[in-house]
Formats: structure tokens, sequence, C-alpha cells
DNA sequence: TATGGACCCTGTAGCAACTACAGGGTCAAG
DNA sequence: CTTGACCCTGTAGTTGCTACAGGGTCCATA
């Protein structure tokens, strides 16, 4: 029934390292809390929904700059949430470019290991996809 | 017509930067090359297909530590490739897990996209996706 | 009252895989 | 003989933590 609580029950109540919390305060994305007599950290209920909506933020692929972005934004309440939108939007567009680059990477990854003969390495078809083209014949053999 | 070349020539024939080349060196990727009577790292077309070999593993997603096995497993030339085969499976393995985590974050990043109301940041969707349930009851405001 | 163990503190260094200087040396062209 | 492009070494920065080392605090138990 206290109302503030150290930092490794925060910790355990965001599923986040002690180590971590600390770097979001030495990085200026959690606010420092108040010390007690012993110099411990002090957080009450607004540092744990802060923590919670950073980790979130982190969960779901933002970086620290556009989670502190969010965090500015969530705190001006009367703006048009565009600049909001916006940010998730370009976070989008990027998770979706990245899952088209790993598509195409699956594909070749697959070509290669489909063609494997599980031979000798001299005939390894993964070896050979990796290697340059023309430039095998200088290569040692 | 040369058939040596400095390090800048190797890198645009490689796609890699001069700081990258050197890199690679000093955490022995690649030998190190002979030296000019100026002190000019002076490669060979060995070196070339060594570079060639690694920004190829590099680009389909290897880590420099798997493209150091790939590159041992290369050499032995007489050895089954069932290393190889296994390097790639894992990762492949590994790609498609990528590759389902990001489409559940898209997802998740669509839903909320879809929501925005444009209105003000007050009501906005996505700041309340990311804000812990029942903690926005004790947000100021 | 002493002591043990769980917790907390600061500060620094490490991880991947580069990238970007600073402060110099070399070399070919004009 | 100077300009400018290139090269050299060495170190520090990037992102987002994580892992110590070397201490201090707090609370329960003997």
């Amino acid at each position: 029934m206290s109302d503030t609580f150290a930092i490794g029950e925060l910790g355990r109540a965001t599923d986040t390292k002690v180590e971590t919390v600390r770097y979001y305060e030495r990085i200026g994305l959690l606010a420092a809390p108040p010390r007690t007599s012993g110099n411990y950290r002090a957080y009450d209920r607004g540092h744990l929904n802060r923590l919670s909506f950073i980790r979130r933020s982190r969960d779901l692929g933002f970086s620290l700059d556009q989670v502190r972005a969010l965090l500015d934004l969530a705190d001006q309440r009367d703006r048009p949430c565009e600049a909001v939108d916006e940010i998730a939007r370009g976070h989008l567009a990027e998770v979706e470019r990245k899952i088209a680059d790993l598509e195409a990477l699956r594909d070749e990854l697959r070509g290669m290991v489909r063609q494997c003969g599980h031979g000798s390495v001299r005939d390894c078809r993964i070896i050979e996809a990796l290697s340059p083209g023309d430039a095998l014949a200088a290569a040692p053999g």
C-alpha cells in the first residue's frame, strides 16, 4: 500500500531491467524521481505509466527518438494528433519495407538451402552462391 | 592493367566503405595485404574475391561470426558441406522468425493508424493504444 | 547487537557492425 | 611547387541496452 516504490519493483512491473530504467533516466527519457534518505529512487504511479508507455512503444519497434517524440506529443493534449499519426505511419512504412527485404532474403536462402546436395564443400551450392561469379577462377584450388 | 590496387579501388569494386575494409582487416576477417613503399595497402584478386564473398554474405544478413564460419568452411574444400548447410538453415529459420514478428507488428500498427480520427491528441487512438490500460486515470489532464 | 543477504548507488566498459573524425603522409597533375 | 585526391593510424561516436566493479542501505533473524 505504499504509494512510491523502488527501482526493482518498477522494473518488475514493467518487465524492464533495472539498468535499463537507469539508462532511460540518463538519456532523459524517464524523469529522475525524488530520492529517499538513503538515496534510493522513489517512483510513483506517473513514472510507472510513463515507463509502460515507453516499453510498449519499444515493443512495437519505435526507436528511442520516436518514443521521445511520441511522449512529447502525448503531453500536448490539445494539439491535433497529425504528428502522432505521421510517426506511426512512418514506422509502419519502415516495417513494411523491412518485411519485403526479409522476404526477398528468405527466398534466396530457401533457394540456396534447397540446392545443397550434401556433397563436399568443393561442390557446395551455398558457397558457390556466395562467391563472386568470375572470380572463382582465381581462387586457390 | 595493374595486378594490385589500393583500398579505395577495392572499396568501389565491392561497394564497401574504405573504413569498413580496414575494419574487416582489424577484426581478422580479411587478410592484411602487403604494403607499397609508401605504406599503402596493395590488394590483389584474391582479396577482392574474399571481400566480395563477405559482402554478399552480409547482404544476405549473415552475421560477421557466421561469415567467419562460412569463410573457414569454404576453405576446407574436401570436407562435407553439412556445416555450411546448417548455417544457412539456421539463418533461414531466423529470418522466418523475424518476418513473423514484423508481420504481427505491422498488423498492430495498421490497426492503430487506421483508427486515428485526426482529432486532438486527447482523443488519439494511437496514444491510447500505447498507454497502459488502467493507468490513464492517473494521467494529468 | 551483529550479520547476512537482498536490494540499491555510481561509473565505466562491453556488445554488433560499422562510421566519422583528427591529424597527419603520399602521389600525380599542372 | 602547390593543389587536391587519396592513403595512413588511432580514437570516439552510433543504438539500445547489458554487465560488471566496488561500494552503500535496509531489514530480518540469531
